[in-house]
DNA sequence: CACTTGACCTGTCCGC
DNA sequence: TGCGGACAGGTCAAGT
């Protein structure tokens, strides 16, 4: 599930390898994923270079010339896979419209983009998994489709670039989405404008912490770290791992809180947050051998997470499981008080 | 008003 | 073996 840490290492990421390319085609294999698609879009995607990336909480921004941007929200299953140039071409989607340079969008693009995709100026051997290429880059949700073959069944949409190489939106579940809007106007998405601060920012202290919760509201911490208008790029994994961190219980009342107890969790927070980025979130890199690859995210991200029943990593004592706000939280009923 | 639950979606895992 | 159901969780909408 892409938290902050994931959806940073993706930035990161498609910052070295895809900036500065150019837009040759873009195509919706799966229209709804796609939002803010109208006439227009057609002309401003194609031949738009992508000059910047930016992140806000759990928010991609690809910001193109021509004054547009692309916005990702991975939600929970999204990936962005970069694959640089020699890729197999993209023939025999399942329909949806197309937005494509050579031809107007067609809808039914079956036989029409089978062998439309260019083919690639520096084909050179490419191997498939296994050995990436120095600039190919995948990240999110992990599973197979960061290393396999492109595109594949939770492909959503494929972005061509000009010098043969392409940029996947996978999404296994269809909750992720793109949306193409005016740079200009970023400001009053309804999501982006209401996110909390930012986490990981250097001037996010302490008191900036207590300052973002609703100190006077008996809602349990965890559901207060989980809304995003609280603070920006906490999912359940992190809000689990900070409270654990902190040493404190995921249903005590924000109003309950001590100035200790919000301060041992703007370190857990930031400790948590900062170790995953450090590990590099979870890209194809991790995934590269293949087996476990479930096993391996989670080994590398946490201590109480998805272990119910595993031995605290502090005291010992079988790590619990409960529903919190509708989802699985974990915890340790002995050190989290 | 404050908080919880359901819907969205699809692949995986478990039990019968 | 096959099938049904529970489960996973980010966010919004609807419900309590």
């Amino acid at each position: 599930m892409p938290e902050l840490p994931e959806v940073e290492t993706i930035r990161r990421g498609l910052e070295r390898v895809a900036l500065g390319r150019r837009i040759a085609s873009v195509e919706l294999l799966s229209p709804r994923s796609f939002l803010g698609v109208n006439d227009d879009a057609r002309e401003v995607l194609i031949g738009a270079e992508l000059i910047q990336i930016a992140r806000r909480g759990k928010l991609l921004m690809l910001h193109l010339d021509k004054g547009f941007t692309l916005m990702a929200h991975l939600r929970m299953t999204g990936q962005l896979i970069f694959r640089d140039g020699a890729s197999e071409a993209g023939g025999g989607y399942d329909g949806g419209l197309c937005v494509t340079d050579g031809r107007g969008s067609e809808p039914n693009n079956d036989s029409e983009t089978a062998g439309s995709e260019m083919a690639g100026s520096d084909t050179a051997g490419s191997e498939t998994a296994g050995n990436a290429a120095e600039a190919d880059f995948g990240g999110g949700y992990p599973s197979r489709s960061l290393i396999g073959e492109l595109p594949d069944r939770s492909t959503r949409v494929v972005i061509a670039f000009t010098d043969g190489s392409h940029l996947y939106f996978n999404d296994q579940r269809r909750f992720g989405y793109l949306k193409l809007i005016p740079t200009a106007l970023l400001g009053e998405d309804d999501f982006l404008s209401r996110l909390g601060p930012e986490p990981l920012d250097a001037d996010f202290t302490w008191r900036e912490l207590r300052e973002c919760l609703p100190m006077h509201s008996s809602r349990p911490i965890k559901t207060a770290l989980l809304d995003q208008q609280v603070i920006a790029g906490i999912g359940n994994i992190y809000a689990d791992e900070s409270l654990f961190l902190a040493g404190i219980h995921p249903a005590r009342p924000v109003c309950g809180l001590t100035v200790p107890a919000i301060k041992r969790l703007h370190a857990g927070i930031r400790s948590c947050l900062q170790q995953s980025l450090d590990d590099g979130g979870s890209t194809a890199r991790d995934y590269v051998d293949a087996e476990g690859l479930r096993g391996e995210y989670l080994d590398l991200h946490a201590k109480v997470y998805g272990r119910s029943g595993q031995p605290c990593p502090k005291c010992g004592r079988p790590i619990s499981k409960t529903r919190l706000a509708g989802r699985g939280t974990h915890f340790c009923a002995h050190c989290q008080r």
